[in-house]
DNA sequence: TTGATTTGCGCAATCGATTGCCAAATAAAA
DNA sequence: TTTTATTTGGCAATCGATTGCGCAAATCAA
């Protein structure tokens, strides 16, 4: 009775035909071996029973599934949905698929979701690694799998692979340099967590910056916060406490946390930028309308994305000519936006 | 020279155990007909040779996949991340995976994503629909295809599925209540396309308030905004460039439309909330920082999205119990965020 | 000791599509 | 007319895992 209707599958468009499964499979792959009409034919009937290719069956016999991965700590924050619409503009020309998943910055679901992309054997998989942990063999397992490895932003260096990386620290030099030339003289850094390279670039570029322009370093002025905002707001209240707090605070993890800085600013009753500047990282939407609205930098993240997608496809085809592991680094360098809240007469 | 390494089959950890395929699949996959001592045996030799399971070949198998499609009109709005976070956390512990697609607002790359998840033969399609189009053929071959369909939030109401929604005629009705409770009279409606019905519910529950309070409904107050923004500027224009402008603007369609608003505001030097009521929707992360913080009206994504989760598990699980054809829909009241944006003594 | 169960594992078919090789049929060349 | 190419399409193996069936050994019951 509850007989399940089944698929229709490339056996039933051949009985349909009086033909073989080989040919309605080259009519439908475009084959040059199939006569114009029978392709036709064939491709009329398939549309006329509706018939869907189960990519299961054809990945698994080309033994690849036009499929890239993604991974990354979380899909909602504007860098990486940008990033991902970049990669998704050029993969869908060349009708590639995009399997999306999000660690949510936990070491343990970054490893299940890279698990899972290899066993769903995507050709490709492009990672943002997340701030926890330290182990980072199943990053080497996918390489260990014949399948390309692509790191961006976050990056691991002893894991050899293809790299698409910002230059956070030349950024970050240029956003401490801008707060400089605006008269700030005692600028905090909250700095991402350390253990990811892209944070200790931008503190990096901090120290740079300073001691370019000769001013001391208080190490009171520095802090790490974690890529969980929960605790963002106590690192806040302990800069503020300070028996000399800042004059600037260069939120250098993310624009959230920067806006975290603003509301406890105006708590406190601080003027900005008069009082107080403030700087951010990433250059997320909100940030062009908050009142005062809010330095930050750019990462070109759509642009970031088409060069990830550029490069998996450029070394597709160039494969054989360089025999040599895969292992350059693209470098990109994101852009200082000034805004209102770094503004002030000096 | 260039032999490609294979990957590891079962049929190569028979091979090292002098076992057979048959007795390694049945090892891993905790069957019970196998000797424990066998197992454990075969665990550790597929551990050993770094075995991934092949899913391809698994799943084409089994004829399922354990895999959940989802397909959202943008990824990286605030509604509908929560709405994937919320099917995350539930899918995650069932060990499914998801497949995560945007349709980018296009009607053609909906119809394409939809085709890919039913080619890779998804166990469930969650979707919400883009805004373009009429053409629903798409979403009843996913029926066709025995895969389970689940609309949410903007859903088609001609096919029958599980459908999630969110009650916004009433979410919408309370928030113009609201700002009629607030003084406001000349509430003006910028709502969203009206060929989906969560724009046209919404659009009904703000005729409903101004009728219910006897308020006179001014057709050149309602403009209808696309889903694409960047047509906002210009409609924003003319409603401050009425003769007898709003005191209040319900910006229905999103926060973001809000937040133009706001921005359109500062530049007239219109003071919000004293001049100008404002009112979006969808509780983006931003509203509680602009200033005047923004009232907005949060549609409690996660839960939504755990709500369809589980809705897709209770219903695999009662499969069998109701042959009827399963198109049950849940509704959830969103909740008006009061903010500043629209506080003002009467 | 004998018959009935249970346990443990192998055999071989199967899921749906692809592809190397082969064989007609037709066309072109000799 | 015979030989050689070319075109078109069928045959059957294959990708890797699952699973119904069957058989032998082990265990239990009597």
């Amino acid at each position: 009775m509850d007989l399940k209707k089944k698929r229709v599958t490339i056996y039933d468009i051949a009985r349909a035909l009086n033909l073989t499964a080989s040919t309605v499979s080259r009519s439908l792959n475009n084959n040059s071996r199939i006569n114009e009409d029978t392709r036709k034919l064939v491709i009329a009937k398939a549309r006329e029973m509706n018939y869907r290719a189960n990519s299961l069956a054809s990945n698994l016999r080309k033994g690849k599934s036009q499929t890239i991965g993604i991974v990354v700590p979380r899909i909602n924050q504007n860098f990486f949905s940008n990033v991902i619409a970049g990669i998704e503009s050029i993969t869908n020309e060349k009708n590639y698929n995009l399997i999306i998943c999000q660690s949510n910055e936990s070491h343990e679901k970054e490893i299940k979701c890279v698990n899972t992309l290899i066993n769903q054997h995507v050709d490709c998989i492009v990672i943002s690694v997340s701030a926890e942990g330290d182990d980072y063999t199943h990053l080497q397992n996918v390489i260990d799998h014949q399948i390309q490895l692509i790191q961006f932003d976050r990056v691991v260096e002893k894991i050899e692979s293809l790299k698409v990386t910002n230059n956070n620290e030349e950024a970050s030099r240029e956003a401490v340099e801008h707060l400089i030339a605006s008269g700030y003289r005692r600028i905090a850094l909250l700095a991402g967590p350390q253990n990811l390279d892209i944070f200790r670039d931008r503190k990096a570029g901090y120290l740079k910056a300073l001691r370019a322009n000769k001013i001391t370093i208080a190490d009171e002025l520095i802090l790490d916060a974690d890529t969980n905002n929960e605790h963002d707001a106590e690192l806040i209240r302990r800069l503020f406490a300070l028996p000399n707090p800042p004059d600037a605070i260069f939120a250098s993890r993310d624009d959230f946390l920067a806006l975290g800085v603003l509301e406890a600013a105006n708590d406190l009753n601080l003027k900005v930028p008069e009082q107080l500047g403030i700087c951010g990282y990433s250059n997320e939407r909100f940030t062009r309308i908050t009142s005062p609205s809010i330095t930050t930098i750019d990462q070109f993240g759509v642009d970031m994305g088409k060069t990830i997608a550029q490069t998996y496809f450029d070394e597709l085809d160039g494969k054989d000519e360089e025999t040599a592991v895969a292992t350059k680094t693209i470098s990109i360098k994101p852009k200082l936006i000034v805004r209102s809240s770094t503004q002030r007469g000096k």
